[in-house]
DNA sequence: TCTCCATGAGAACTTATAGAGAACCACGCC
DNA sequence: GGCGTGGTTCTCTATAAGTTCTCATGGAGA
């Protein structure tokens, strides 16, 4: 159980550690929060060290005071990753303002979409790698430009940027290695087109 | 026994819940629900929480949670996807045995993670482009050949590969037409490794 | 028609949470 | 040790949210 406050607060003070790489100041957080007594702010963090979402030194003055751990306690697993913000070579992160949060199930849940993991790296200058997972919404027409799971003759299925000229079809590799193939519609069943793609390392 | 407005009143709850991660207000599901009075809306919840279909603290705004009946937090199933094979040019799509559904929680969340888009293309031979949305786990310390984020002179912030040499610290671009870059130690702190990475087409 | 009951509005009340500000305490640095 | 900064602990007040009511309506069914 957390309040809207406290939420505000461990926003913050995560933003504010990623931001900075050391913890906040009260009073910093009270100005993020849009307060102005430090003793608010320090009831709030209290609470959230309460429930363990924060770990702190009491006391502990100038530097490192708060320690941040994980958010996710179990009940409160949701679909949504903190978005701290855009980083950039050469520039501080930087908030994304009114975004602070990223739906993984709006990103990538939806009907008719499934995954498959990507074998080779005929979409590498895609940035597609070997081994990433493409989410494929199932549909059997594309437009041209789209990536799209296509099936040859029946037989072959492979993840390809299709393009519509002169009556017949191309599928594209993003890989300067590799040529496109040309084919009578016909031959080319579309399966799904590309909706999204991820990694872990 | 369930009636008509308590089953709208419980899959608003169970949708907030999922969106959010946290319990909505009575004002709230009223709105949801398309009433006007709490009063009446506090009856509802009251009523599924004596059938079992949630669980109650009195008194404490947003008290509210999902009980888990047999059928089990719909969370479960929203975040997964059906794994439905291997693509690879030139071979129809292989099936993966004994695995038929890929989690986008195992995938991406946990504690300490936290999600930031991507501007620019330095990490591009990497499969990380232009406006990607790295999922990034909070640490302060990293092993050669991750990729962190990383904090150069309490200042700029930056993604990169780290490596160790020499007594030094080197940030290497993925990016052929980028040089790395050398830093004392103490110029260098890391906020956090990489941990996935994801887009939306 | 009359009763029953689910629905909904909204008033009145209680409690939780939010916020300000003051006073006090602890640490780190001259 | 004294000072400044920042953390801690209070009290007080306002407001927001949950709770408990009463009342009105409208449909179903005896």
């Amino acid at each position: 159980m957390i309040s809207d406050s406290q939420r505000k607060t461990l926003e913050f003070i995560r933003r504010y550690v990623a931001e900075h790489g050391y913890a906040p100041k009260l009073h910093e957080i009270a100005d993020g929060i849009g307060i102005k007594s430090r003793g608010v702010v320090h009831r709030y963090v209290q609470a959230l060290t309460d429930q363990g979402y924060l770990e702190h030194e009491p006391g502990k003055h100038r530097g490192l005071q708060l320690a941040d751990v994980d958010g996710a306690n179990e009940s409160e697993n949701t679909l949504t990753l903190p978005l701290l913000g855009k980083i950039a070579a050469g520039m501080p992160i930087q908030a994304i303002p009114g975004q602070d949060e990223i739906s993984l199930a709006e990103f990538f849940l939806g009907p008719g979409r499934f995954a498959l993991k990507v074998q080779g790296s005929s979409m590498i200058d895609a940035g597609i790698l070997d081994g990433d997972v493409a989410v494929i919404k199932q549909q059997n027409h594309a437009h041209s430009g789209e990536i799209v799971v296509a099936l040859i003759d029946n037989d072959e299925a492979t993840l390809k940027t299709i393009k519509y000229q002169a009556g017949l079809v191309q599928l594209i590799p993003a890989n300067q290695s590799m040529q496109p193939m040309i084919f009578e519609p016909q031959r080319v069943q579309i399966q799904g087109v590309l909706v999204g793609s991820f990694r872990r390392y």
